[in-house]
DNA sequence: AAAATAGGTGACCATTTGGTCACGTGTCAA
DNA sequence: TTGACACGTGACCAAATGGTCACCTATTTT
């Protein structure tokens, strides 16, 4: 329905939340956020499942935009992109509300972290 | 492993992201970010499906904490929740890139309108 | 050139998920 | 109080998903 530009990326909706259901991509996610540009070896060896599981899940994160890759010899270095993730925040939540809500939120970090110790 | 305040809400994340991938659910979302406060019958009307399967979908809304609920009388009515969205966006963007990415999904935004039409 | 390294493919199976239905409960209005 | 209305439950089936494996290609190192 919706007719995308295809200058700076695609978005399909349903890749990117089909992909961020499952708990083990998302910690891929949680560990390219921590750093950048690590191999598909590296990352495996963070995770308690076989090469091709992790090889699978990442497919599944490059499809719907969420890691971008860039290849270097017969390296394939996995980088985080945020853009769908704002995408997402965007749809649900107005201008206008996001400032209030950004302050609730870290009252409520502030919360955990006092019940923490 | 985290020990959450259950002072304001419990966020389980495998839920809200569960609870995300499916179309018809996020479509309900968009129905409730247009305007809270309806009943089952009411969202039910707009989408093509028997009121089991949507009232399926809510309930998995409700659980993961996107949509809360209000009794009356005989009524159920239904609130969209913000806050777990705004935990995932804060969960991938670091505070200092959301201001330069608003840009750019606003300027993808800007490329869209022009292509519409 | 041979061996080691980094990664990819298609098939397979167990489990989960989406949607429907028959039936049941609580609330309101005539 | 009787019937209409708003919603909930448990069973059921087809389809999609997560994970593993045998086997494959391409690049680098010795």
């Amino acid at each position: 329905m919706t007719k995308w530009s295809p200058i700076l990326w695609e978005m399909d909706d349903d890749r990117v939340f089909k992909a961020l259901a499952d708990r083990t991509r998302r910690f891929l996610l949680d560990l390219l956020y921590a750093r950048d540009g690590r191999t598909l070896t590296e990352l495996e060896s963070e995770v308690s499942m076989t090469r091709f599981g992790v090889a699978k899940h990442l497919k599944v994160l490059e499809e719907a935009d969420l890691v971008v890759v860039r290849r270097s010899g017969r390296e394939k270095l996995h980088y985080l992109n945020p853009v769908p993730i704002r995408l997402i925040h965007d749809r649900w939540i107005d201008k206008y509300a996001a400032p209030r809500l950004a302050a609730l939120t870290e009252l409520k970090r502030e919360l955990e972290q006092r019940d923490d110790h």
